[in-house]
RNA sequence: GGAGAGGUGGCAGAGUGGUCUAUUGCGGCAGUCUUGAAAACUGUUGAAGGUUACACUUCCGGGGGUUCGAAUCCCUCCCUCUCCGCCA
């Protein structure tokens, strides 16, 4: 979420990077305002009465001390008067804090000036592109149809033993995804990020964190009898690692990699590009976060782009990058690259990444901090991307790299794989 | 699942109704000493709101209550630890 004050400063320069996004209530950012001016005078008036009655409370235990009782029953009585003078404005104070937090967090992050305006990804700005499209050969197949020919993945096994969403990767199709997870991860620990192995269900006050809760709810799996939720990214426990943090400024830069499952629900999205890997309800991730100075966080955000482009790279699978327009980032995001894979099987590009600044938009809702050279504490920037998701590349390999009786595979994933094909 | 213990500032750990504006130790920071470091000594050191700066207010797991006054008493919820049981 946005720091009231950052916004009691800065009011329409949040309006106007508020409709990069298209954000329909811009009139919200004049109501967070007046609430605070509320907030404030209701502060001052509970705070001095408050203040006056310590005093009060004060005298009184002196007073009983000395055995002065008459006097101290008078005192008694002032106070209670003052008691009941503070009771409505407490409660009107907390009624207007409660309506400005809910306020407040209606309030998307403001893209980063470099975003472009629009609304749909047709906006989205291609940065760049690089790998090379390899000719297939004659009759090419989607990953679905490769997948059962070499029986790496049963689809229809999944739907048994739990639901559509859910496959059973086999044999060789189980090596492969060991191999990649292994990979993805030396190449991140190769690159100076530490690995965790977080837990996959988190508690509330994660899912709260990293802003899954109370938006996107109905988006993940929820273990009812422990009110536990099952995590739809490694971002969420990773992130959350430093909640409450106060981190010293040596600390910094936190560089973090984790191989997680992912779960997602995907309520409401039935049919369209469902097909194959293309979406599921459990996948395997590798996830890089990074805690940075602000100063810094756009330097950052570069260089983690840089670092999944080199990943692609050594998967010599040809892709682009976009730069989110403001209509098509996350809630939460300030600056957003995605990373596309073409699928040539497929003849379309399948997103395998996202890397986001979401400068101090979660560490705010997560008060991860650090003391600066002055002494005062400041909250931190965050970033995540994917690096990468297992699914669409898994796709992606074998469509791109099909060939007359087998499936090669790119050079760095030999060593791990045990063989340069399938 | 059963029984018990406990949640206090970065950590350890006192505090059971009124100078608690929370003792002390460790750690951190600054200084003295030293060629430098260590040790020793001295000082300093939680967070949030508020203020130009002070003042002031709030926070002792969360919420509620009793009281003029609550870290301390009561209710309730959450969490952790130990032992037993079950088990990879």
């Amino acid at each position: 979420m946005l720091q009231v004050a950052f916004i009691r400063q800065n009011v329409d320069f949040v309006k106007e990077r508020l409709a990069v996004r298209n954000f329909p209530e811009l009139q919200l950012v004049d109501s967070i305002v007046r609430l605070d001016d509320q907030r404030k005078k209701l502060q001052l008036e509970t705070d001095t009465t408050q203040s006056r009655i310590n005093a009060f409370s004060k005298e009184i235990g002196q007073l009983m001390a000395k055995g002065n009782k008459e006097e101290a029953e008078q005192k008694k009585a002032e106070v209670t008067t003052l008691k009941a003078a503070l009771a409505p404005i407490a409660g009107q104070l907390t009624e207007v804090e409660e309506a400005l937090n809910a306020t407040i967090i209606r309030l998307p992050n403001l893209p980063n000036e470099a975003v472009p305006r629009g609304k749909t990804p047709e906006d989205n700005v291609t940065i760049r592109m690089g790998g090379r499209r390899s000719a297939l050969p004659a009759g090419a197949q989607p990953h679905w149809d490769l997948a059962k020919k070499y029986n790496l993945i049963d689809f229809e096994l999944g739907n048994k033993i739990t639901g559509s969403g859910f496959p059973v990767y086999i044999n060789k199709g189980a090596k492969l995804q060991r191999a990649l997870i292994q990979y993805f991860l030396d190449f991140n620990t190769a690159a100076g990020y530490t690995e965790y192995q977080p837990p996959i269900l988190v508690n509330e006050a994660s899912a709260r964190g990293t802003g899954q809760l109370p938006d996107k709810e109905g988006q993940m799996y929820y273990v009812n009898e422990d009110n536990l939720y099952l995590i739809p990214t490694a971002e969420v426990p990773v992130t959350n690692i430093f909640r409450d943090e106060i981190l010293k400024e040596t600390q910094l830069p936190v560089r973090m990699t984790a191989y997680t499952p992912c779960f997602r629900r995907e309520a409401g999205s039935y049919g369209k590009d469902v097909r194959g890997l293309n979406r599921l309800h459990q996948f395997d991730k590798v996830e890089i976060v990074q805690l940075v100075h602000p100063t810094n966080s756009y330097n950052v955000l570069e260089e983690m782009v840089l670092h999944v482009e080199r990943l692609l790279q050594s998967l010599d699978l040809p892709y682009r990058i976009l730069r989110l327009c403001g209509g098509d980032m996350g809630f939460t995001s300030a600056m957003t690259y995605d990373f596309e894979v073409y699928s040539a099987a497929q003849e379309k590009w399948l997103e395998v990444s996202s890397v986001s600044n979401f400068e101090a938009f979660q560490t705010n809702r997560m008060k991860i901090r650090f003391k600066d050279a002055s002494g005062k504490s400041q909250l931190v920037h965050s970033l995540n991307g994917s690096s990468l998701a297992l699914p669409r590349i898994v796709a992606c390999l074998l469509e791109n790299h099909q060939a007359e009786g087998y499936i090669a595979l790119p050079a760095p994933l030999h060593k791990y794989f045990g063989s340069d094909r399938i």
